[in-house]
RNA sequence: CGGGAUGUGGCUCAGCUUGGUAGAGCGCUCGGUUCGGGACCGAGAGGUCGUGGGUUCAAAUCCCGCCAUCCCGACCA
């Protein structure tokens, strides 16, 4: 299909100014290139330039999944709660969750995600093993309610995102395709010239053990990543990790209690005490869904992360100030040294060969210092409980382990038989057998991709589009009417006809306005037809991802453009 | 949910401290001059000052409630 547009009548309210709103760069620049307009916080309506470079993302993953037979369908927005109370999500989701009553006062709620409405449509029309494996997605609008949306699409309520999920026999073919869907995932981060790495992550809400993230690396991104030269990479909460220790004190020491009041924190105790932060244990305590009590020990100059708090406890939440009260415990004196009897005591692997801990005393007002394993108390666990850092070992190869941060914009999981299980979705195999399939799923941020691709690829002037996702490949600039527009009316046509989208900026506008608006919207091949160039047969080729310029011979600029465009798009093919 | 901030023509903001009849720039309309990096001159249109209440002779301005938006945090024991 030839794509030709005209500024005159295209809508694309751009903005000189900047919306006080938004901060960052792909938030601000789509609300200035006109591409978006916020409806609420975190919703936003797609204006027609934002809708076309949406839809070339969707796409990208369209034809990827294509390619390795997942077939496109679309379930509804709305789902009703019973599907959710049989997986147990309805409770266990929590407020993300958007719930809503029918005029019966039926419960609802708007789709976050479809697991459990494919598997029961899926267990309702698939009988037999001979079906399998299955892989379907569709690409749609999802909402979450968020407890804070910000930054425009990358945090949104409502968003745009592909879901795939898939049905296999065995987890040989759930592999199979996993490792498939990687392999695609990988694909569509290229195609839309996202510099990415796919990294070892939590399942989080979704479920299942086995599971990678494709991180865009950003600045602005929310994720924390850490990897290490060989190839490994991780999210920090769910990067396994081990903590280099360098004790000051390397014998046992006599335990000593200590008076500490008023020290709450643990840089206040290694202030008083003149040692680091490094040679303190920090306690921090939970409760198991039975409601025991868990003391969690780490280095105190590290965090505990609850993620893998959960690992090591299934199920255990931390405690909040009403836990507190009702254990009796001091918040700010923890210490695995004669804690309520009955507490399981779990600490980090790399405090095993420290021999004199800095910790609470259970006990307001007192800390203990010498304490060790073995000797004044026993560690039921040791286990990986911290958020990886910069600095620490790769597990991998050893390396030191380096820093960046992401946005998250796809992942894939292997569900297992989480969802089929519950929800008694199941099959008949060779053996006539009944067996739960063994699910797949596959998440891309449609929508927060678009956002990524504006966070790596723009400067003070806008955006700079990569060609496989710009609203158009190239714009016709004429700088005046007469000759000059006929000229370049020829130009546009001559584009066209070629197969190349392309725009042309008609307006009445003066030559600045035309070029500030090019480069805000970022078509990544700009033609300029001036009168100075035009009486020597000369035009001007800018290349937005350079903002190099170059004169080109009128006669040969159709030929010199289709070729770059050619150029482009190659890089980009699928 | 806690903390902070903001809400005044379409956009960015001033005015609020010290109540007294609503402003600027950009954008928009009309006329003219301009025309290679967001032009200039002239004439216009456009605002229940987020919302509800209170104080006052008088409220954009002071007080209270609510709503919305943005930022930080929500696990730093």
């Amino acid at each position: 299909m030839t794509v030709a547009l005209r500024m005159s009548n295209l809508y694309a309210p751009t903005l000189k100014e900047d919306p006080a709103e938004a901060e960052l760069a792909s938030h601000r620049l789509l609300l200035r290139a006109g591409m978006i307009r916020k409806t609420a916080a975190g919703i936003y309506t797609f204006l027609p330039l934002g809708w076309r470079v949406l839809n070339k993302v969707a796409d990208i993953v369209r034809e990827e999944m294509d390619a390795i037979g997942s077939q496109e369908m679309v379930m509804t927005v709305l789902q009703p709660a019973e599907l959710w109370t049989e997986s147990g999500r309805w409770d266990d989701y929590g407020p993300e969750l958007m719930r809503l009553k029918d005029r019966h006062a039926r419960d609802f709620c708007l789709g976050p995600t479809h697991e459990e409405l494919i598997t029961t449509l899926v267990d309702n029309d698939t009988r037999s093993y001979r079906e399998l494996p299955l892989s379907l997605y569709q690409i749609q609008v999802k909402f979450r309610d968020e407890v804070r949306p910000r930054f425009g699409l990358l945090r949104g309520r409502e968003f745009v995102m592909k879901d795939a999920y898939s049905f296999h026999v065995d987890q040989t073919s759930l592999q199979e395709h996993y490792d498939e869907m990687s392999r695609a995932y990988g694909r569509i981060c290229e195609r839309l010239a996202l510099e990415y790495r796919p990294v070892v992550a939590d399942s989080g809400q979704i479920g299942g053990k086995v599971t990678t993230e494709f991180m865009a690396l950003a600045e602005a991104g929310e994720a924390e990543l850490v990897y290490c030269e060989c190839g490994w990479a991780a999210n920090v909460e769910a990067a396994e990790t081990r903590v280099p220790r360098s004790p000051a004190v390397s014998e046992p020491v006599a335990l000593d209690k200590r008076p500490t009041p008023g020290l709450h924190t643990i840089a206040e105790l290694a202030e008083a005490w003149g040692i680091s932060e490094h040679d303190t244990v920090k306690t921090m305590a939970g409760k198991s869904p039975e409601g025991r009590l868990v003391f969690f020990c780490v280095p105190g100059d590290r965090e505990l992360n609850p993620v893998k708090a959960g690992w090591a406890v299934s199920g255990v939440e931390l405690l909040d100030e009403a836990d507190f009260k009702e254990f009796g415990i001091p918040k700010g004196s923890l210490g695995p040294v004669d804690p309520p009897a009955g507490t399981l005591v779990i600490a980090d692997a790399s405090l095993k060969g420290d021999v004199a801990w800095g910790v609470g005393a259970n006990e307001d007002g007192f800390h203990l210092y010498g304490a060790q394993p073995g000797r004044d108390f026993e560690v039921a666990q040791w286990a990986d409980l911290v958020f990886a850092q910069p600095g620490d070992e790769c597990p991998d190869c050893g390396g030191e382990l380096l820093g960046a941060r992401g946005i998250e914009v796809s992942q894939v999981f292997q569900l297992g038989t989480k969802y089929s299980e519950a929800m008694g979705a199941s099959f008949t195999d060779e053996n006539g057998d009944e067996r739960p399939f063994v699910m797949g799923c596959y998440g891309v941020g449609v929508s927060r991709s678009l956002a990524a691709v504006i966070e790596q690829h723009n400067d003070d002037g806008g955006i700079a589009w990569p060609i496989s996702v710009a609203p158009a490949e190239v714009a016709v600039l004429p700088l005046g009417d007469g000759e000059i527009a006929t000229a370049a009316e020829g130009l546009y046509n001559a584009l066209a006809d070629r197969g190349i989208e392309v725009v042309i900026d008609d307006r009445e506008e003066r030559p600045g306005v035309k070029f500030n608006d090019a480069d805000l919207i970022g078509w990544p091949f700009q033609i300029v037809v001036g009168k100075k160039g035009l009486a020597e047969g000369k035009l001007e080729v800018k290349d937005r991802a350079t903002n190099q310029k170059t004169s080109v011979d009128l006669d040969c600029v159709v030929e010199v453009v289709v070729d770059l465009v050619h150029g482009e798009r190659a890089k980009f093919a699928h």
